[in-house]
DNA sequence: TTTCCTGATGGTCAATATACCAACAGACCA
DNA sequence: TGGTCTGTTGGTATATTGACCATCAGGAAA
């Protein structure tokens, strides 16, 4: 069985990537090292906020980033990340199947 | 590339993991099915705790519930969820090695 | 030097998450 | 009918998260 310390550092992992803008900017990194503005221009979001996501990337361990020129180039550290969404897809799916959420229309009213 | 939608269902599921306690449900689940009562044994929380830590997981999706005589028994309907914490480790292994994080003791000071 | 350009950092505020305790609800037993 | 066992729900207090704006810091260009 994990221990309470080892669940706390999975979940200090886990928590870096629970989040819509943090999730595509790992999905946009497996294709390969990108400077700050690409990874900028992918939301409607402030400097700041992207630049915030970034860190907390960083800080997982998940993203690396160096100085290239004028620009930040972000490098996605472990790509086996991605593997996981397969199955996050099947949750979804399953759900879907489960009806507990629905992606296209509402039942109708019984 | 992901959509921003896509991303917000996929964060969903992943939020649902992203805390200790239930990540050593998801876990111990992954053992089988198991009463409320064994959940709750895992912990030193309050039985309303565990119970909404439960239907988070159920709420994602992750775990399905049924009653039982008098027991709630939890299911992990997704055991490729823990295929998942193979790559976790990496990063880890991976920040140790970088030192980005220490588990055995602080490094001398310099 | 001064002026950009790039990105990071600090401050603030609203929303969300998480813990506890107390009370409740359903099933079964006495 | 009441008591007990099981787990859920409601209320509340606190901590964390994530957004913005404003400002700062470092390097290249004028």
């Amino acid at each position: 069985m994990i221990t309470l310390q080892q669940a706390e550092i999975r979940s200090g992992i886990i928590k870096a990537m629970a989040h819509p803008a943090r999730l595509m900017i790992i999905e946009y990194l497996k294709a390969g090292t990108k400077p700050f503005s690409d990874v900028f221009g992918l939301f409607n979001l402030d400097k700041s906020t992207v630049s915030k996501h970034l860190l907390v990337l960083k800080g997982a361990g998940i993203v690396s980033s160096r100085k290239e020129g004028p620009d930040m180039m972000y490098t996605l550290e472990v790509p086996c990340i991605t593997d996981f969404f397969g199955c996050v897809t099947a949750v979804i799916e399953n759900n879907v199947r489960r009806q507990q959420i629905c992606l296209c229309q509402e039942r109708p009213a019984k």
